[in-house]
DNA sequence: CTGAAAGCGCTTACAG
DNA sequence: CTGAAAGCGCTTACAG
């Protein structure tokens, strides 16, 4: 019924329990003959240290604390697959926090302080520097290190790993603007998310070098909603290419353009961001900058490894690479 | 620096740390101008109490842990959008568990039995029936509730909540067969997940009673695979008609389909499973199966707050209703 | 190399 | 209604 204990070990290999604890986490500093005894009955107890009083008496959890807003993004998903399995590698468990809109910033890391997480791995890039600085000082007090993950800040202090979103877009930008297309858009969201500030200001950079208009077109995420958004204004606006912050936002994009008899990418040239499924079904196939996502979570929870186990590293912002992949769409 | 325990509060408030601990988890137990004095210092420490220990104290850790096998799956993270959702308005944390393949089923569940959870969500349906007995004896020998979610077993002891992927199945290969169409395949992955077994069995069914030859064809749901394994195949097959076992699949197929000069749904019918956004940025516009996961997942948590609360609960066997969402592909 | 003992920060009967 | 004390299942100096 209820699983073996410590001491349940260490009475039946009749030894006591600090010796069980030690074959456990320093097994060199036990003799090889105790050691094999322990084991033995370990194995057959079918013995694990329950984690929760480990924890306590340890004052480490092995566990990373995950918080973000929405699990349901792409990015997300992605992100949280890296994460999981360096995250495994490495033997830390994970605790997902998901931080709603409404609530308040300051009690959400709290929660996760009082969870006695060994680290964090913030995937909300929904925040401000004002409360992101909020979550760095609780984090700090409570001496636990934190990583942003593909969430950008320019605080020297805070430790985070990404892509240079604003380069990507600004070559990009570039690119478009060196085939002579002038009306370009930057498809975003309404929600104010750090990353995509990073892709507005690169083709902002890009278009004003070049003399041209900046238009950034904010609309949802839901198909259902920026369809009809787009088949209206683009009805009276004219456009020649748009690097959307995101591959379905390009497709849904496309697909309005096509429908109003445009050739893609004759009429007008579409580029998305990140390389997902939805990249290799559209039809015509996507161009779109590649964001390693996956990598990112993976580099992330690495990084985070060292931070916890208090290892040198080189340094404490790292860029990953991107490409563009081009396909039919440019 | 470091947070403030109940020592403190109950040392500035001058009470009993019992008296603060019953604040917190009995407050009606305690008189109100001393629970109001508590209740003040909490504020001003901005006390919170340390999770582990009292996981540790009460048996309890208000966490649930969830077993899945691949995040980055469409399907996986709308179920986790569900769960997450509900598990947060009952003040449930979530822990992740991923089950890679080669990993033992029975160190897996016992992992999640150390880790103390009160009460777990398997989400890996890519198991058999003797794997799922393993978790089930685990879990029940802790007397952790369990419920499968979206996995299907038709042990009944076994809680679970799905839709009848077996009528689904049945039912829209009916009404392609209704259409006249006799080369119906069922387009299903290598991997044997439970889910897509109960598709496979209604498909066969219906086929089976039309006296119609029934025709699994089993891909992977890498794009770059399944993608050239259609167009080989399908170059000397026959077919009128396909059932995907994912949006994603289902499009791939659409398009090679196109691409071979087909007329989709004139020539052949194309209908996916979950109704994902790629079923509406696909050209045309998919037909597909709505699977309610977000909605499985949320049902799941629900029941198993109940379950760890030892509500009673009318059924064990939650199936949650599906409909086909008719577009431009059938 | 091994054991006895204190302690991690809480909760929970048990008294009063 | 409130407090003193034991206990949750481990880890970790400290002796020996």
């Amino acid at each position: 019924m209820s699983n073996a204990t410590i001491y349940d070990v260490a009475g039946k290999a009749e030894v006591s329990l600090a010796t069980v604890s030690r074959v456990l986490n320093n097994p060199e500093k036990v003799n090889e003959a105790t050691r094999a005894k322990v084991l033995k009955v370990i194995k057959e107890l079918g013995y694990r240290p329950n984690a929760i009083a480990r924890g306590l008496a340890s004052h480490k959890t092995t566990t990373v604390g995950i918080m973000l807003s929405d699990v349901t993004r792409a990015s997300t998903s992605s992100l949280l697959g890296g994460i999981i399995d360096i995250a495994k590698k490495y033997s830390y468990s994970i605790k997902i926090f998901s931080m709603s809109g409404d609530r308040d910033v300051l009690d959400s890391i709290r929660e996760v302080v009082a969870e006695q997480v060994d680290g964090i791995l913030f995937l909300n890039d929904e925040l401000d520097s004002k409360q992101l600085n909020i979550v760095k000082e609780q984090a700090s007090n409570a001496n636990i290190p934190l990583v942003l993950t593909n969430v950008i800040s320019d605080d020297p202090e805070l430790a985070s790993v990404a892509i240079d979103y604003k380069k990507a877009s600004y070559d990009t930008t570039k690119e478009l603007i060196a085939q002579g297309r002038k009306a370009l858009f930057l498809l975003s969201t309404v929600t104010r998310y750090s990353v995509n500030s990073q892709k507005e200001a690169g083709y902002e950079e890009a278009m004003k070098e070049a003399g041209l208009e900046s238009k950034v077109f904010r609309t949802s995420g839901d198909l259902s909603i920026n369809t009809p958004h787009f088949e209206e204004y683009f009805g009276s606006h004219p456009v020649d290419g748009a690097i959307a912050v995101r591959d379905s936002i390009a497709v849904s994009f496309m697909n309005v353009m096509i429908n109003k008899g445009k050739k893609v990418p004759e009429d007008v040239a579409v580029i998305g961001y990140q390389n997902t499924k939805y990249a290799m079904l559209a039809r015509p196939k996507l161009t779109c900058i590649d964001t390693p996502v996956y990598d990112i979570g993976a580099v992330a929870m690495r990084l985070l490894t060292k931070l916890m186990k208090g290892e040198a590293v080189d340094t404490i912002k790292i860029v990953l690479p991107h490409k563009i992949i081009k396909r039919e769409s440019m």
